[in-house]
DNA sequence: GTGATTCTGGATATCTAGTGTCTAGAAATC
DNA sequence: GATTTCTAGACACTAGATATCCAGAATCAC
């Protein structure tokens, strides 16, 4: 899974806490980024419908929905895309009595096994959104929307 | 999620319908894969306790345990490694109000959700055996396994 | 309108991990 | 002793992730 997840996460846990637009530059200061390549996941993220973005100054990128409404599997699926962990080469198909007209993504027990389990991974995922995670976030350090408006307006 | 896993879990199915030990060039006439490739997956899985190799003429590699006592994290962990797919850079250091002796892949949350979510996936796999997949194989082809035998013997 | 700020998209460079080959050597068989 | 096969390491190639840069468009402040 690439860095850029990570990023992701938490550039959306900072924006939930934040209701005017923020640019790139802010925050990826905010947690020492690169600011040019932050800038081109957030514009993924933009492109995934989680974000928008508005240009100019006072301008940045906003989350486009309420945080209950994304999940950590629309972040990921954004960032990494739409493709499975384990890809299904259907190498299959080059075995002893096996036909050509079978499509081994679906009836390879391996590739079922393997999809079973990453369906696992993904409701999990699906079942938590950034508005949960704020709440955890929140419960175990209630200073931290506080702390993240404070350093925002201070690199602002 | 590398390409050797598939081979690696084709391969331990295949081994688990043969008794004598199978060298690399046969598993990789098998499926058209690249000899000296596998070869190195093979090792691997004999590192990991998964296969038992011998040397010399008639040698190869040997499932090293009953195919009950294999599961497919076993084999997912031998080639991928153990290293979780979400890895957590600890961002959260760089962060206002943040202090250097915290472990954030123990403490952030978004660490502790995204663990959570590849514990469910583990599970799944850990759950699920090479038996369990043969007898999923064999039940929709139960020629399978006379398939394999009669290949692998011809290849010999 | 002019200039400054910021996003957008594309081109490009670099680094890393995955993929693949090759060879010398060790182990086992015949 | 000759052959087969695994082992281990060196090496090359590729694809994807990481990162930078720039020209252009949108927006805002003045």
């Amino acid at each position: 899974m690439s860095r850029g997840v990570e990023w992701a996460l938490h550039a959306c846990l900072n924006l939930s806490w934040l209701d005017d637009p923020v640019p790139t530059g802010t925050l990826a200061a905010f947690y020492e980024l690169p600011s040019a390549y932050l800038n081109k996941q957030l514009q993924t993220l933009v492109r995934a419908g989680i974000l928008t973005s508005t240009s100019g100054p006072r301008g940045g990128f906003r989350l486009a929905r309420a945080p209950e409404a994304v999940s950590l599997l629309d972040i990921v699926v954004a960032i990494e895309g739409p493709e499975e962990l384990f890809r299904c080469d259907q190498i299959l198909s080059k075995g002893p009595g096996e036909h050509a007209g079978v499509d081994y993504r679906q009836s390879c027990a391996f590739a079922r096994a393997m999809r079973d389990a990453e369906l696992a991974w993904r409701r999990e995922l699906a079942g938590k959104s950034v508005a949960d995670v704020r709440a955890d976030v929140e419960h175990g350090h209630p200073e931290a929307p506080a702390n993240t408006r404070a350093r925002i307006a201070e690199l602002r």
